[in-house]
DNA sequence: CTGTTAGCGCATTCAT
DNA sequence: ATGAATGCGCTAACAG
């Protein structure tokens, strides 16, 4: 136990051990190829000075960074937390480091900031949660693998890992109409998003599945602001719905909010319909009907999907996660019954 | 443009440009140094061969890892989201990466596994915003600079950054007695956290400050469904109160939607308030009442916190945060008002 | 203001 | 099964 100021290099380690640095690093990265005795000469001097590995050194020396790239939205929204979570875990089990990028924080000096850490020597490979980024970004030579996530960039040929949104849209859709249904409107994200896009196809397909024909759209931005918003709008059409689905959970609470503010009662006077599962939406009054999407596990195929593709092994291009139903209490037969 | 396979690297660059690597280095790190023409040159070379700085071998170079390491009990969790939010916007504004450890994810092999982590190799510094953490895990002599968010751990002395804790508790319960609660329940967190013994201490110093004795506490554990199984044990009190404060404002989200569930009114029957200001509370029905405090602003503190102890500045061993009231509908004055 | 030299700590040849 | 030598790509010290 020396008291030198700097920890301990690997030569340290090999001179106590009076082996060569080269047998402490086989020791580290391969026990399995080194004698028994000498391994444990080596691993009693590791305990001995307190080594640790640095980590730095050894990325330079295999041409890696250590880490993998999520560009998210929104760091501080759940939803997107929540799919951090399952690919961090991923990660770590490949003694990868997660690194977050927030393309919208404040102070981000916008795109061509982020295109500077699109670069193999800012990461070994990228997942992106966020559906509106440019396609060229990911074009430049030096960008690593890259595989999206929950939603997606049109244009961009990146393998991605989606929730069947189109399903949760046919599901919400068909729950409406089998409690007797027929004006029943959409709330969506944004006009143009990936999830918009995709969920609103599947309503339309529940919809006729159902021999509906009125398809009204609203949009929003996800956001409980915006639901709320919505409600003042809904409560001012000429023929109201009966029910509501609403491309998000907190979209749906916003709009619960506005629309019992205004007068409503939920389900009595009008159904809605959430889309995530977020915790919250089990305790909201009343608690929300909505589609359940794994968030977790769809950051860890994710993960998953990207540790293949930097190891150079098949990557399907696309892989769809199942969705449910989740019945609660904010969906209920209307209450003029269709004749 | 040379169809070479492997990315330029700095020599490829002065190459072109006819100067030194060290002439190269200096145009990326400081420009003011060198002469205007050749920085023009360099420049260009950098534009024409597509040369991007390798970011790891700098970091062997100058000794460090370029990334701070931030601690969280739960990822997924909004409320840690949004200070981690605060701390990545700080950070990449001095070029350095957000590392995100999830102390209790799936996978984590506990405490041990997390000390591997805890190394001069493996971080530049530490952010700790998991109370529950055993302080031995930091007194590793290879452990980096450390800075406390949000929570803190006993015996770990390491620089906090907080919210005023004890005013908000005090805070919320001048207000409720204000409105002339006498019988006030306080729904804290897990016993022993470090959140809860100053929150509650605040609220035994408004209750002394307005005369009132009885001071029951309940424990829960800052999760919804601790919240929603605090009402059973409140709706079944002898004497119930008529306003409840809790710890967080999830508590008080699933303590409302089991107090109506069990046939109570809020704010008519009891009053609740909760803590944090989570986006969720202004669109709960009713909107709560909670204590305000700026997660993301917190995140920002710890960190800049944080980079004033690696450059080895001094910084403050403790930083209060403010906190404040906001009053929503969640709260009223009691029915029987006292004599 | 710029070039030369050296080395950060490690993993990987190639010998033995 | 192990050791010696080499270089990953960059920046800092020193000369000039």
């Amino acid at each position: 136990m020396t008291r030198t100021g700097r920890p301990p290099r690997i030569q340290d380690v090999a001179r106590l051990a009076g082996v060569s640095a080269a047998t402490v690093s086989r020791v580290l990265s391969n026990p399995a190829i080194v004698a028994e005795t000498t391994r444990l000469a080596v691993e009693e001097a590791i305990a001995e000075t307190g080594y640790t590995l640095n980590v730095t050194a050894r990325n330079l020396r295999q041409q890696q960074v250590g880490g993998v790239l999520a560009l998210v939205p929104n760091l501080a929204n759940p939803f997107f937390s929540q799919i951090l979570s399952g690919i961090a875990e991923v990660l770590r089990g490949n003694g990868l480091n997660l690194l977050v990028l927030d393309t919208t924080a404040r102070g981000s000096a916008g795109p061509e900031a982020i295109g500077a850490y699109l670069t193999r020597s800012h990461s070994d490979g990228v997942i992106v949660l966020d559906g509106n980024l440019d396609a060229a970004l990911f074009r430049q030579t030096s960008c690593p693998p890259v595989v999206q996530a929950c939603e997606w960039i049109g244009g961009l040929s990146a393998p991605r890992v989606l929730a069947d949104n189109a399903e949760g849209g046919r599901l919400a859709i068909r729950h409406l109409t089998g409690l007797g249904h027929r004006r029943i409107l959409h709330l969506t994200g944004p006009e143009g998003n990936s999830l918009t896009v995709s969920r609103r196809a599947g309503v339309l397909a529940g919809l006729e599945a159902a021999g509906v024909t009125a398809g009204i759209a609203l949009s929003g931005d996800f956001s409980l602001r915006s639901g709320h918003a919505a409600a003042q709008r809904i409560l001012a059409l000429a023929e109201p719905p009966t029910a509501i689905f609403c491309d998000n959970d907190e979209m749906a609470i916003g709009l619960i909010n506005g629309l019992v503010q205004g007068g409503l009662r939920v389900p009595e006077d009008i159904s809605v319909v959430g889309f995530d599962n977020i915790e919250m939406s089990a305790y909201t009054l009343p608690p929300l009907t909505t589609i359940r999407q794994h968030r977790a596990r769809l950051g860890r195929h994710a993960a998953n999907a990207l540790l293949a593709l930097i190891d150079g092994q098949p990557c399907p291009e696309e892989e769809i996660l199942p969705v449910e139903l989740l019945v609660r209490a904010s969906t209920a037969a209307p209450m003029a019954a269709p004749a």
